[in-house]
DNA sequence: GAAATAGTGTCTTTGAGACAATATATG
DNA sequence: CATATATTGTCTCAAAGACACTATTTC
């Protein structure tokens, strides 16, 4: 095992998610994947992507590469969730651990490398996982499902335009409650940039497709980041 | 310097709020105690209260223990702000910082120890300090005018009992504008217990004191605390 | 035209805030 | 009683939500 000279290991571990149909429901809902240890403790189980930090890069870069490696994916939103350092966490000497957490659009979630020791698993109904991290996937699942309520973030699992409707779904998977057209228009009409094009094809009304306000920023450089 | 067997230091430091009036206005203001730095990196200059994590304490306990050795206090309030680890931040050596901010009552503030090399400050108006503390100063004086809005944890500036003008004049320091009494009262009334005292000695009709509601948790134990 | 979703209009409720009015202490 | 703050009352405005209604496409 890594460790600083201190005997503290320095680890950093991501919950990313992207939206998928649920198994029972149908519905779109939450998805993680999760790697299949194949090292001593909690050997077998399934946990979080993660790696030890190297000195030459960021801990948003060491979790973007992390990321990429294990799971092949690139996020389109990526924000630090919280620093877990309880004494006790690992079994096997201390380990710090800084958790990200990611999102990933749909077309780039099906590129996921999957495999007999990285598979995809429903975010609210998870295996025993090794460490602390079921209770860091539940605290993801909070960031993510507060968040969307007062930011714009949920357009990071849409591609570069989408329909009103599809925004709105997106919004339902992570706060798990129906929502009414009418009202959902009208308090995201105002940041959302209108197309020419409309969706044809359905046996309805034609939608309008819409794109993001650029001007609105999407990943989260963090508290040091100038504006 | 010590440093993980990866070559990375691992750090733990705090910004400590207290409410003083400000040396200019005169109205109450956030204050943070300062430590001049006596050895090697930005030697002489002003810098947050903080050190080392040892392998035996957790992340929490390791800012509790720095606050009480540097400035004598105990914080009535302490959350874990934001991991910083970027790489050139400390000009000598790769080192991460876990930094945690707190809120002291004014009684305890006025034990804080003093002297040459602590001293507090006015926390809009500081110095140039070393290593990155001005950005992590700000983005900490961001999080606790944006919980203070939301939350509750203004009251750890106050004591076991106050009146609503004590607390409405905590608000009013932390969000820098006037509060209306009335409307103040109506928000905040739901929340808190009426004693059976009253405040005389004002040339005014007596304000009754209020206490905390107990249900209430004051302490962040973060994400992986059980409720 | 039937079905289905897109999109608009409108009403109610709720909470924030401005501000007037009343209450009760001290000197 | 004058003064000063405590405390209550009332009005306005804005946002959220429920829900009726119109529009436009495919089959």
């Amino acid at each position: 095992m890594e460790h600083t000279q201190q005997g503290i290991s320095l680890a950093v571990s991501t919950v990313i998610f992207a939206l998928r149909p649920h198994p029972e429901t149908g519905l779109s809902t939450p998805w993680i994947p999760l790697v299949r240890r194949i090292t001593k403790p909690y050997e077998g189980r399934w946990a979080l992507p993660g790696g030890w930090v190297s000195p030459e890069e960021s801990l948003a870069d060491a979790a973007a590469r992390n990321l990429l490696e294990t799971t092949a994916l690139k996020p389109a939103y990526l924000e630090q969730l919280y620093a877990f350092g309880e004494v006790g966490r690992s079994p096997d000497g201390r380990v710090v651990s800084i958790v990200y957490w990611a999102m990933v659009r749909p077309h780039e979630a099906e590129r996921a490398a999957e495999g007999e020791n990285v598979r995809w698993h429903p975010a609210d109904h998870l295996p025993k996982l090794a460490f602390d991290h079921n209770a860091i996937v539940e605290y993801a699942l909070w960031r993510l499902r507060t968040k969307v309520g007062y930011s714009r973030i949920a357009r990071a699992f849409l591609g570069e335009t989408f329909t009103l409707a599809e925004l709105r779904e997106v919004y339902e998977a992570v706060l798990q409650r129906q929502l009414d057209p009418a009202n959902f228009r009208r308090q995201v009409e105002g940041s959302l940039v209108p197309t020419e094009s409309r969706v044809s094809g359905g046996r309805h009304r034609p939608p309008r497709l819409y794109r993001h306000d650029e001007s609105i920023e999407l990943v989260d450089n963090g508290p040091l980041a100038s504006p």
